[in-house]
DNA sequence: GTCTATATTGCGATAGAC
DNA sequence: GTCTATCGCAATATAGAC
């Protein structure tokens, strides 16, 4: 946002829009005028609407390259995978809008899913099974357990703390200070159990 | 479906074309095409587009009121839990387009949300949470367990699973025929932990 | 690079015939 | 109840001035 130049500043505005209010939700005209810029820029720089939400696209889902500086880690498998819940927190709460993304490209997706969103999504998640087949290997954890599911129900726990806020604001505390507890939490849950 | 009156017509196509591309992302015009019928129907019989879509929303939202007959059982509260998860994994059969409406509520909230949406999920989620207090209360689970996270962390799993189908479905076999050991799995994580 | 003005298309809603 | 035709408006994109 320190830069003024045109191309970033439409990029910002158009995140928090494009997330409130979905791609069709939100006419360029709007767009503009809130980014106090000329509706032509976005066809002069982003070659139209489209194109302007694929950069955000990109932008947005760039941050899920980190998962692969977990996976080289020489950290043991549950170190790992308290690695992953502590990142997917960060992930939220310093991209605020990326959920919004996440899950409306997963349910009605555009045609940058494809490049985009599936293929960020998919590394994470195959990262994760590696650690969990890491763990079952050196007989750390059960040999029962599906990889894959396992893997699943860990990314889900996560992602949905912070999809339901909405619903469940008014009866779960979902303020960061307690994002070091539900770390915790979630660890004790996958690790011992009810 | 059978039923050849327009209303029907026009929720069962609606239901379908507004969980594709969203509220913004379908006209009145296409959508009446697609049922068969004249667009002024769709102010006749639902005062426009929102109607419509707050018809569909009710709808698809009633499936949540099964939670109550849970909370009723004589069951213990693991069985309760397992209930509570084959509901889960039996509405998202049920209703593939729940959870395109489901997340996109909980992420651009309409002004339906509150009245159709947030009540559906807390009640659900507020019933979980009073399963595993009385699990707790009975000492068949862990004190330490906040009931609250806990719950979320189960809702998370179960729909995650459906969520991430489009992104997973190279790696991960999402058939109904895998239902039955998917529902084990989770049981089994949660009751012993990795 | 950035603007204003405009071309063109498609939108939601409805009047009025049947 | 159902249709066609149309109104008025807002959408995206762009031509052309600066």
């Amino acid at each position: 946002m320190d830069k003024k130049d045109f191309r970033s500043t439409l990029i910002v505005t158009a995140t928090r829009l494009f997330a409130e209010r979905g791609l069709n939700g939100v006419s360029i005209r709007e767009l503009s005028t809130a980014a106090g810029v000329s509706i032509s820029m976005i066809s002069y720089y982003f070659d139209g609407k489209e194109g302007l939400y694929s950069s955000v696209l990109a932008e947005q889902f760039s941050c899920f390259e980190y998962m692969l500086s977990i996976k080289e880690r020489t950290a043991g498998p549950l170190d790992k995978i308290e690695e992953y819940i502590r990142w997917s927190i960060r992930r939220n709460r310093e991209h605020p809008f990326l959920l919004r993304y996440y899950t409306s490209e997963l349910t009605n997706p555009t045609r940058y899913f494809s490049v985009i969103v599936q293929p960020a999504l998919e590394t994470a998640l195959q990262i994760l099974i590696g650690i969990i087949k890491e763990g079952i290997d050196k007989k750390l954890f059960r040999e029962e357990l599906s990889p894959e599911d396992t893997a699943l129900a860990m990314a889900g726990m996560v992602n949905y703390y912070f999809l339901s806020t909405l619903a469940t604001q008014g009866f779960v505390n979902h303020s960061p200070e307690r994002d070091e507890e539900l770390i915790r939490h979630y660890m004790d849950i996958f690790t011992k159990g009810l």
